[in-house]
DNA sequence: GATACATTTCGTTATATGGCGAAATATAGG
DNA sequence: CCTATATTTCGCCATATAACGAAATGTATC
């Protein structure tokens, strides 16, 4: 029970499920996220903390990055189903459509610039 | 995007959960819900409208008795992908399994006496 | 080892949520 | 139409949550 909770918890917040959405194009960095909801760092952070905490997402540190991605084949079949209806519930809303949009042109730019970017 | 996070934010709490699992019994009148939940009706009436408001469970008034009841075929594939992650992801929850136990007991007793005993 | 830097943790603040009891509403029966 | 009664709405309180900036952490580079 309290597993299935965490992920309705995990997923009745917009930015996370925004940043879930953006990571079905494949995994990202903390940076990229960050730049992508607008919010500040440890608030993203915090976010994507829950979505992990819940299983529906899983990380990576390659260096001083973390990267994100969706939970895979491993995840529990409860994590699976859940990922199935909000991908398949908001694919073609229109705030996940304009985030992917972005996300192509962001995804141009250079790791590195967009964390220097974000310092200043 | 709005009604995805409803969704999510209506299976975000225990007793709404456990309130929606008893519902796939078959539909139940607010106050036997109240007696399975030993919950403030007030309370427990705010459950049920938060669950409504989310689609996920309909309602219908009989006399003075308000009966509510899972969305059924007429929902939006969304709704009933949601119901369908929920209830398979729970159905075999141990709290979950005790409540069937327990509303089964609870249906043999009269709606009427069940009322009355809980006005006193 | 000192420094720079990406991310997380911590402390704080404002708002949202879950709980209750009392009052309001709506309906059945006298 | 008046009373009883099932449910909901309202007002309140306690706790949870999302947001931020500052400080801490851990990793690479010099």
């Amino acid at each position: 029970m309290h597993e299935t909770i965490d992920i309705a918890k995990a997923l009745s917040d917009a930015n996370r499920v925004r940043a879930l959405l953006l990571l079905t194009e494949g995994p990202l960095c903390v940076c990229q996220i960050i730049e992508m909801l607008g919010l500040a760092a440890s608030t993203t952070s915090k976010h994507m903390s829950i979505l992990r905490q819940a299983g529906l997402v899983e990380a990576d540190k390659q260096g001083r990055w973390m990267h994100y991605r969706l939970a895979g084949k491993g995840a529990p079949s409860q994590v699976r189903q859940a990922l199935r209806w909000a991908v398949s519930a908001l694919e073609d809303d229109p705030q996940v459509r304009r985030d992917k949009t972005k996300l192509k042109k962001l995804l141009k730019v250079d790791k590195e610039a967009l964390c220097r970017k974000q310092r200043n």
